[in-house]
DNA sequence: AACTATTTATAAGA
DNA sequence: TTCTTATAAATAGTT
């Protein structure tokens, strides 16, 4: 419902990932309390963003805690029914959990051209080839657009500490104004992005934000519970 | 969305009642799985219909447990019935390589260029650009590697038949030897590496090894229990 | 369940 | 973000 067709996979795009999130969760709570008064429903909805924040709905006549236990309360009595062993499917959780770790990081080495599986063939290699050409590629786009913002933000710092400089060549070569004046002026601290010499994203540093990556291109994370390996 | 207006109040009408509720469930659960594709969102319904029944959806990528966590880390509220003390140390485990898969993936989207996070700096960009050249550049000596040794077998064979070829020209002219022998010999299977025309290393194919990388580059895995997700 | 006339939701663009 | 608008989707009432 929108000027076009959309395909249900993850949008790229961060922007407008960011802004379908935002319609689309709006667009949820406001069914999910049509439902519940509607026809008289308990239910609840529980939304994390990506950034972690939370957004949630719970119908009237009743609380999350009331419906967590309703449903610990059904998915138990289901499970006796059939397997009850919560222990072992964590475990299997667990095992399933490292084997895509371990996958990940062969992933990540072979991306790196660190570590190459034997069975890797000839059409591999060049889809791989590509890959990297063109991540490479995104990259170096970006560096462009951060290397000329610098710029631009440099430039625009030297143009007015040359205005601020003729003027007091001015001052100094004709003295007519009361000096005090001129003086404030000067003083006065120069106004600049922040981001001037900092990020490539001025907004990162004002709001705070803070994601699980910021070691990243250094190394793998090394895993801190050696039972866990 | 429909032939009228409706309004925001309970159906009275028990029959239209259900029906709205059965068509409205559907389509809340419908929009709740969309937001999660395609915003990468963390999140989870949950309905009991007025007799009971349970109806949830909860998002690739978490767990209900995971998302009820969450939700009392924030909340700080006391929710009853979630975990038993036992599950503890295995729930923490499983959080703990979810982070770590978490992680990589991350890792993988900003190695590929896909999606930066918001914090990365020019120098981090630099590096990113110099592994990939890195990267970049083994790959293409292995592909090279790769063509020369295929070329060179294929270079091999290409002498084996030149030989056989002429052998044969030299009985045809002459006819002097016993043409039982020169049969047998023309006849004898070309001796060449199985690799000539398979993959880059040889021995794999032998040995039966076989890593669980074999799908790489082609997209990162898809997890197969959506409650690990 | 199926069928549509309508209402809603929302994608894209400003 | 927020608004607008063209369009896709959901669904109310009906069969």
């Amino acid at each position: 419902m929108g000027r076009g067709k959309v395909e249900m996979k993850r949008i790229d795009n961060k922007l407008s990932r960011q802004a379908t999130f935002h319609k689309r969760r709006r667009g949820l709570l406001k069914k999910a309390q049509e439902l519940a008064v509607l026809c008289d429903a308990h239910l609840g909805v529980l939304v994390f963003s990506s950034t972690g924040e939370l957004y949630d709905y719970c119908s009237p006549h009743t609380s999350w805690s009331e419906l967590i236990q309703r449903y610990k309360g059904i998915t138990n009595a289901q499970l006796q029914g059939t397997n009850r062993d919560d222990d072992q499917k964590l475990l299997e959780d667990i095992a399933r959990l490292k084997r895509e770790r371990d996958h990940l990081v062969a992933s990540h080495r072979m991306m790196t051209g660190e570590d190459m599986p034997c069975s890797t063939t000839k059409e591999e290699l060049a889809d791989l080839e590509q890959k990297l050409e063109c991540a490479l590629g995104k990259v170096r786009e970006m560096k462009d657009k951060f290397l000329n913002q610098q710029l631009e933000e440099s430039r625009h710092k030297v143009s007015i500490l040359e205005e601020k400089n003729s003027l007091m060549r001015h001052v100094m070569n004709h003295d007519e104004q009361p000096r005090a004046v001129v003086e404030a002026e000067l003083m006065a601290p120069m106004m600049l992005p922040a981001s001037a010499f900092g990020s490539f994203f001025p907004e990162a540093e004002e709001e705070g934000l803070s994601t699980s990556l910021q070691l990243w291109p250094q190394q793998l994370p090394d895993v801190q519970d050696p039972s866990l390996q």
